[in-house]
DNA sequence: TTATCAAAGGTCAAAGAAAGTCAAAGTCAA
DNA sequence: TTGACTTTGACTTTCTTTGACCTTTGATAA
């Protein structure tokens, strides 16, 4: 198996140890392998690019890193199911957050527009809580 | 995690225990992190800008503080009244992305949870609808 | 009251640390 | 042998860290 192989199934590897989000520094993933940086990008635009369904975000300088995502969420959908109590809506919108779907600041949004606060007296508040759950996720 | 992420997230956390609000002293804040003052102004500029919807002051001399604000949305309350149509609704999530309260994506999550097709067949959909972005509102 | 001083915070530019780009050179299977 | 895929490295861009020097403010001494 060439080096790039190598380098991709690590990286799917980190990707489903941790929920379809992996984040590491390009230098230190070049040492690993013990090649030039530059073919972390190589890897990464033809194995992990938008075609494939990833999201790839980075940032250069001191405390530099790469993370790519998987597009897309396999599985929310069942979790949230027809009916989804607070619990599991909290399970959920902090899924998104461990895995950088969305920041801090949306998951508390998110979280208040769900809360019982919210949907109070409404009939069947746990089937409204899915569908607006539902709804998020799909502009996400 | 950098130097610079760090600084920004214990800000943060006084931000947040002190109700949108956090004062300090540059080299007190420079001491804990070990790190020269004007890192402090780094972090300030890039993270605490206006841009990014914060208010900042300082003053120096003996006594000197650096004090930073969350700035507010006056009167978002009462635009958004007992009832809130879609319409309304759309017209005052812009404005919290105009004046940076909010990312795009926030903004996003926070229209689909108060649109239409998470809405339908609920009674009096309108007063939920202004519940739901009152209750978001207070937790941004 | 005024001059002076020390204690803050502010500015800016240079150095450092990552990641990105691109094109040349290498490999390998059809 | 040729064309697609890989590997490499020089150079670029972006973000961070550091330090020298500047300005403002409150307190104090003359």
């Amino acid at each position: 198996m060439g080096l790039s192989d190598r380098i991709e199934a690590f990286i799917c590897e980190l990707l489903r140890d941790d929920n379809d989000f992996a984040e590491f520094g390009r230098n230190e993933l070049a040492n690993i392998f013990g090649c030039v940086p530059s073919q972390i990008n190589y890897v990464i635009s033809t194995r992990f690019n938008e075609e494939n369904g990833y999201l790839v975000e980075s940032r250069r300088g001191g405390g530099g890193y790469i993370r790519i995502t998987k597009a897309g969420f396999s599985g929310l959908e069942e979790e949230i199911g027809k009916e989804c109590d607070l619990k599991n809506a909290e399970r959920i919108i902090d899924q998104l957050l461990n895995i950088h779907k969305i920041s801090s600041n949306t998951a508390r949004a998110i979280l208040a527009a769900v809360s019982e606060k919210s949907l109070e007296n409404v009939p069947n508040a746990d089937a409204l809580r899915a569908r607006i759950l539902k709804n998020v996720i799909d502009v996400l």
